[in-house]
DNA sequence: AAAATATAACGTATTTTTACGTCATGATTT
DNA sequence: AAATCATGACGTAAAAATACGTTATATTTT
């Protein structure tokens, strides 16, 4: 298996940003770090309804994709959403539609 | 386990939508729906390095999101994009982002 | 210095996804 | 009508993702 390296390494890391946001664990992991703009640590796991170590799980993995960064601070560890690179992704994202979406004049559909 | 079931509706379907694209082979066969802009059958699998299988089953799952349209034609079944769908997906993922990543007037990091 | 906290690292069970082969069904061609 | 072709349905093996407990490590607090 593992066939996934037989794809385009573009269509490989598009596909990889949006398997990051393809759980709701990490999208609610996401929201709370835009409501809670001072980046709070990882007592996000008392606002979801999921272990602390399975939160730490999907941390990492947002944080393997930039999408969020931790600083540490003393004995925490202070997360926040990456913005930048956010705001990267949603353009990359945009344009992948736009591409697949509005590609010819006319959208033929069947 | 599958305590996905525990997040909001919302985020529930937007993840479902995130994930469906979350994969090279799905988001190759949207790409290539969308070049041959006249809907053609399930010799996308000609094009890609899996089994017809393995392709039928990544259709399938595009299609349970509404993304792709299949239309019987006879012994074949003419594939497209469901462009309405997309769009509509389109919208949701971009408002999703403004508000976690512009709420609030500053943008707070670490 | 010891106790208490906070987090990461490790290991692991369960579930889901991925990938495919084989068979069944229905349409086209011969 | 038989052969062929296209697709879906079913079953299944292997891999990856999900979820969590336990242990290790480092930092405050006492």
């Amino acid at each position: 298996m593992a066939k996934k390296e037989l794809f385009d390494k573009e269509l490989q890391q598009l596909a990889a940003l949006f398997k990051a946001l393809g759980h709701p664990a990490r999208l609610a992991v996401m929201n709370h770090l835009a409501e809670t703009k001072v980046c709070i640590t990882g007592d996000i796991s008392d606002r979801l309804p999921l272990s602390r170590t399975t939160i730490n799980q999907h941390l990492r993995e947002l944080k393997d994709l930039n999408l969020i960064r931790g600083e540490i601070d003393g004995a925490r560890v202070n997360y926040c959403l990456n913005t930048d690179v956010i705001q990267d992704m949603v353009e990359q994202l945009n344009k992948y539609f736009q591409e697949i979406n509005c590609c010819g004049t006319n959208n033929k559909q069947c």
